[in-house]
DNA sequence: GCTAGGT
DNA sequence: ACCTAGCAACGCCCG
DNA sequence: CGGGCG
């Protein structure tokens, strides 16, 4: 069909208006939060509702969650209308899902352990008629997430949807936008009377609304189409009725450009638009409206296809890469899905307009054998067969698709096997090796191809040949325990690639060679020690990305809690020998000193996961997989323009859990919940030039004492275990922020001036003098963060940040005095010097008085 | 990527 | 024939 | 480092 034609058939037919009716809401609704059982996606909502909670109720169907009784809820004083999609429930599992509970009055949302584990307690409070709700679905996940409403008067359902998949109805952009904007607008409509509350409440109910912007995922579309897909198939064919296309590796993505706002999404419905913003770009020269459907492919040097150069695509954004287009699903106004194969792609050849990165991907009919074969010279991974008057049928992979993969094939030695996780029995995977330069080379894992009998009676002959030593020189790191096994059993196996580490990816298993010993396949095609040699290379570039671990991993119960550690043998500072578990050892010795002062203070966090050689991130908004128990904060970030989830520490097990993550040092805000804007103490940060000796940094502390002095301020100093000291003086949560800054800015200048040779106040790293001390006072400001006391330093020497007796500061005293080796002891002789920081504040006026 | 198991 | 659930792998990005 | 994603 030519587009003209099309476009000339186009009906404008507007009976679009989405099924059911819309219904004065009745009194009563039961919530219920269902999911589909366990499917890799994830869906995040949010539902805020007026309501006076009346009753509630366990949920009819088999649980997932059998503990988790706080699913259904009856609600009065509803006052919302919704609409009603009557039937399609789909039967599933109901689940895990979250509800808050709110006091109606104060607003404050109730503790949910104890409230909602407690069926007495909270009956109790229902009665009282005192509690208002928040429904969140917080990591459901399912396929289906989604919130089924049921009026209890009449039986009849609201469901707020993810994917409308239960539908009879075919694609239709109009109307399954109306149905989306069903839920954004029943959403906004919860929001609007709330929003008019905002500006009348006092701002003592904000966690409110600060809570209601954290679970909003731009990245995660909440209504895409899902592709079709292709089924395997063994072997290449001659079909008239058939055509064939290149088969792209690369990712799978769906190009929605029916609305103002394109789209990009993947499989999974996760935004491609600023992953792949050069293909985004050119979306803005096509003409037509369009639903498109293929493949983002990134090429190497030599022009191949290549999926590892596109998974590195965030460390090279000049990748040469081309969205190579080879469906169309909808053109302007209309589906497309129910015409035939060749004929959308005869539409779409016409209506998409090529560019150098969006491509039309072409199809040879009939002849699949030749295209084949010419895609084997060309190195491509298969071909994908269609066939040529099927329909496009979304989510489905049916046999009107096939995809026809090249097999590679090898003979390895079975090294060992791991662990088998849920209800696999015997083993996990097999640890595949082989011998290359004589020496046997761990190549990777396979974990499928076999069935039950296959899996049990290699899982017996395994069993008779297990050695307590690895075979392999450098132990590979696994997912699982592993158990070794002498190298004596070969068997083969299929795979799609070996990557650049010379590793096998999609390994499969096929079968046991008996004929074999090891010795025969010693060597392996040239092919794949050529592979390795590079791989060697590579390694070397990149030293130590994977390194080996040995699995010491562990669970400790702290505070009742379940911290799980890992790596502890990891070293996290070389030259010192120090691991991970030393700095985890270290912290749980010294928690009863440190933990006052990070008690309530949303922290930075600092991580270096590979020791403090390798790269390190910071990290302030705590993702939300965290486990439940550790304690977060919502702060507004005007910067990002979102709320952050802070993690404070309170406790030992939250200090080893943040350990765990990598975090060496620890670093707290000045100010502390529940107000956040009144700094508990005052920062002095003398931080010196590359030039300046610690000597210098001693005579400017004491200088700062000297002026501290002068106006009856008794000030506590601590080196920061880096080079630096750090001068802290107790506020008492009295000033705010600015406040702070501007009298640490008075002091600093008196410092400055009684020093002018040694310290400066410029700010800007370039103008500053490099043999000169910078007097940082602006630390006291929001969000700003220092090491805290006692902190261990990401710094060789493992140094710790210790409190002095001012009369301790004299000259040959070193930052790395104090290290993880000698600060407990240190510590208890001492005692908490700092302790007086977190008490009574400093009269501001009275020292103003004394300065003038 | 694969198998198992249901409809 | 078609579908889902559940298991297994590797490499990369992200905070 | 752990989780999520291809």
């Amino acid at each position: 069909m030519a587009l003209k034609d099309y476009n000339d058939k186009r009906k404008f037919d507007e009976t679009t208006e989405p099924k059911g009716k819309t219904k004065k809401s009745e009194n009563k609704l039961i919530f219920v939060i269902q999911r589909h059982a366990a499917s890799r996606l994830h869906y995040d909502f949010r539902l805020e509702m007026e309501g006076v909670l009346k009753s509630w109720a366990v949920p009819k169907g088999p649980s997932l969650n059998p503990d988790d009784k706080r699913l259904a809820m009856m609600v009065e004083d509803h006052p919302y209308d919704y609409k009603d999609f009557e039937g399609n429930i789909p039967e599933g599992n109901y689940g895990a899902g979250q509800v808050e509970v709110w006091d109606s009055g104060t607003y404050e949302p109730l503790d949910q352990e104890s409230k909602l584990s407690d069926e007495k307690e909270l009956l109790k409070e229902l009665k009282a008629g005192s509690l208002k709700f928040i429904l969140h679905g917080k990591k459901l996940k399912g396929e289906f997430a989604l919130v089924k409403m049921k009026n209890a008067e009449n039986n009849s359902w609201l469901l707020i949807k993810h994917k409308d998949k239960f539908a009879e109805d075919k694609y239709d952009a109009e109307e399954n936008t109306a149905k989306n904007s069903q839920v954004t607008k029943f959403l906004e409509e919860k929001k609007k009377p709330k929003k008019q509350q905002k500006e009348v409440i006092t701002s003592e109910i904000k966690p409110k609304f600060q809570r209601f912007n954290s679970l909003v995922d731009e990245k995660k579309l909440k209504t895409f189409i899902k592709p079709m897909l292709a089924k395997p198939f063994e072997k290449a064919f001659d079909d008239e009725d058939w055509v064939f296309e290149i088969k792209w590796d690369g990712y799978r993505a769906v190009a929605d450009l029916s609305k103002k706002e394109s789209l990009f999404y993947s499989r999974n419905g996760i935004s491609f638009l600023s992953k792949f913003d050069k293909v985004s770009e050119d979306f803005s020269k096509q003409k037509h409206k369009m639903i498109l459907d293929g493949e983002i492919v990134a090429f190497d040097e030599n022009g191949k296809p290549s999926f590892q150069m596109l998974q590195q695509i965030g460390d090279n954004p000049d990748l040469a890469l081309t969205y190579q287009v080879f469906d169309l699903l909808w053109l302007n106004g209309h589906s497309t899905e129910e015409l035939p194969l060749i004929q959308r792609k005869e539409l779409l050849k016409e209506a998409l307009i090529e560019t150098d990165i969006i491509k039309y991907c072409d199809h040879i009919p009939e002849k699949g054998i030749d295209f084949f074969n010419q895609m084997k010279k060309m190195e491509l991974e298969g071909m994908i067969a269609k066939k040529a008057d099927s329909l496009y049928i979304e989510n489905s992979r049916n046999s009107d698709w096939l995809k026809i993969k090249f097999t590679n094939t090898e003979e390895v030695i079975i090294c060992g096997f791991t662990e088998p996780r849920g209800s696999r029995e015997g083993f996990g995977a097999l640890i595949l090796g082989k011998y290359i330069d004589e020496k046997l080379t761990y190549s990777g894992h396979t974990g499928t191809g076999f069935n039950n009998e296959s899996l049990n009676s290699l899982h017996e002959k395994l069993k008779k040949i297990v050695t307590k030593t690895s075979p392999f020189e450098t132990i590979p790191k696994t997912n699982m325990p592993v158990t070794w096994v002498k190298p004596e059993l070969v068997c083969e196996i299929k795979y799609s690639e070996i990557t650049k580490d010379g590793i096998f990816r999609h390994p499969v298993f096929v079968a046991i060679r008996e004929d074999k010993n090891p010795e025969e396949i010693a060597d392996s095609t040239k092919k794949g020690s050529q592979i390795n040699e590079k791989s060697k290379k590579m390694k070397a570039k990149t030293p130590s990305k994977k390194t080996e671990i040995s699995d010491k991993d562990s669970e400790i119960t702290l505070n009742k809690h379940k911290v799980k550690l890992t790596n502890q043998d990891k070293v996290y500072f070389p030259k010192d020998k120090v691991t991970k578990g030393d700095v985890i050892e270290y912290y749980q010795s010294v928690a009863d000193y440190i933990l006052p002062h990070l008690k309530n203070r949303p922290l930075s966090l600092n991580r270096y996961p590979n020791g403090i050689n390798e790269q390190s991130f910071y990290q302030k908004d705590a993702s939300d997989n965290i486990p439940d128990w550790i304690k977060t904060t919502q702060v507004y970030s005007e910067s990002n323009d979102k709320y952050i989830d802070y993690i404070y520490c309170n406790d030992k097990a939250t200090l080893a859990y943040l350990n765990n993550l990598g975090c060496i040092d620890l670093n707290p805000w000045n100010s502390s919940l529940p107000d956040l804007d009144h700094p508990d103490f005052m920062v002095l940060d003398l931080d010196p030039s590359k030039k300046n000796s610690f000597d210098h940094v001693i005579e400017t502390a004491l200088k700062v004492n000297e002026v501290l002095n002068s106006v009856k301020i008794k000030g506590y100093c601590k080196t920061s275990g880096s080079t630096g000291i750090h001068v802290y003086i107790p506020m008492g949560g009295k000033y705010d922020f600015e406040q702070v800054k501007d009298f640490a800015h008075i002091l600093m200048k008196q410092v400055n001036e009684k020093l002018p040779k040694i310290t400066t106040l410029e700010r800007s790293l370039q103008k500053r003098d490099d043999k000169k001390i910078y007097l940082d006072y602006l630390q006291n400001r929001t969000g700003q963060t220092l090491a805290s006391v006692y902190s261990l330093r990401p710094k060789e020497g493992a140094s710790v940040s210790m409190p002095l007796e001012w009369e301790e500061l004299k000259s040959g005293l070193k930052p790395t005095d104090f290290n993880i080796h000698n600060a407990l002891e240190r510590i208890k002789e001492k005692g908490d010097l700092f302790k007086p920081v977190l008490g009574k504040g400093i009269d501001m006026m009275k020292v103003l008085e004394l300065l003038e």
